[in-house]
DNA sequence: GTCTATAAAAGGATAGAC
DNA sequence: GTCTATCCTTTTATAGAC
């Protein structure tokens, strides 16, 4: 497996790219939907080319092979997914009203259908490629930890809650509000849960941990 | 398509079983070891025959197809997990040490590397067989759920517990629990957390759980 | 870079002989 | 039921002409 690792520049705005950047952009975003609709052996390169025009020369000359083009799509939709996580800011505000936002914040990101479809991608292939099962896991739950963590961490300085491991709350607490939607939605047993749903979930899990961690 | 629905008989001992049945069980483990080691699309029906032996006809005579086995190994998986979750007992037991017996089984069952094999298996092919998806969904998820909230019905009608949906609690216990962990050990990240590990997540789920709806 | 053609291999499904 | 052989399709990967 020959992985050209270029795809550091899909940021920049179409004029400051090259014909040749431009292709490489197209087919990449191509194959991403293609991947995420039909698995990695659904796909075939003919189907990638035949959408995004071209030869499938091209196609091999980026990428090496088959399996470079898949590490280059999990890169491009890791990076689409955490872009919103980043800008979640918690620190600063009142414990329900943090929970209450990372809450709305998960769900709308975790059980988006391009970041379910490349869980399913992602597991399913972790053995055949362990670095994108890596990228992945670096990308959306990592990031989501850590900046609930931090919320913790910052929130039992200041007494807001009880002293505790925050890092260990911050997964207890994303896992217990999306772990079992995220399954039915994996498993295709759940389109997406309905805003009700969403709610009760999501009052029943903070009711649990303002009584479990709040300083009193 | 073509399933042939008769895999009700592999709890009979050997001696009950004709040799067709014998045969038919043998085909069944030895292709189940080797969808959970290489997925669907890794196992070739060549590859289950040269280890069970036979002769491929033997194979499309009973199952139809490779999706018709594949069914059929899912079955089968399916019952072997449930089988211990079934002898878990709550009801009756005080609030910390039901959780605590609850979390170890589910430790045992859930990250037990067959289980996350079969999990990685159906979440891969949810969309080629959503017969499979259902039926682990119904097996393994659903009978862990139910079992716990069962307790939890029955503690909030005697006041060891507040008021509360318990099906919903079942689920954010479970999941706060186990969710972290699975996802890691299904991208081939964590082997398995260590007994320290599970102490840890263990210990802080129950303190918030225990402090979130025990009566006071 | 593009288009068409094709080599090479794999694997599902079937058939004949026993 | 078993064993061997084979059809047929699909698909990765490459090559030649422009």
């Amino acid at each position: 497996m020959t992985v050209h690792d270029r795809d550091n520049n899909h940021l920049t705005t179409n004029s400051d790219m090259t014909a040749q950047e431009r292709k490489r952009e197209a087919i990449v975003a191509a194959a991403a939907d293609l991947f995420l609709d039909s698995g990695y052996s659904g796909v075939t390169l003919d189907a990638v080319i035949s959408r995004v025009g071209g030869s499938k020369r091209t196609l091999y000359a980026y990428f090496g092979d088959k399996d470079g083009l898949f590490a280059a799509i999990v890169n491009r939709l890791c990076e689409e997914i955490v872009t919103p996580l980043t800008r979640l800011v918690l620190v600063g505000r009142p414990l329900r009203e943090a929970l209450g936002a990372t809450a709305q914040t998960f769900f709308d990101v975790l059980l988006a259908p391009r970041t379910l479809a490349l869980h399913r991608l992602v597991v399913a292939e972790a053995t055949r490629a362990p670095e994108a099962a890596r990228t992945f896991f670096l990308a959306a739950p990592t990031t989501s930890y850590r900046c609930l963590a931090e919320y913790f961490k910052w929130a039992s300085e200041v007494g807001i809650v009880t002293p505790g491991d925050p890092q260990q709350r911050s997964r207890i607490f994303l896992d217990a509000l999306t772990a079992d939607f995220q399954l039915r939605c994996l498993l295709g047993l759940l389109d997406s849960p309905t805003q009700m749903e969403r709610d009760e979930r999501m009052n029943e899990t903070i009711a649990i941990f303002m009584k479990g961690i709040a300083a009193s």
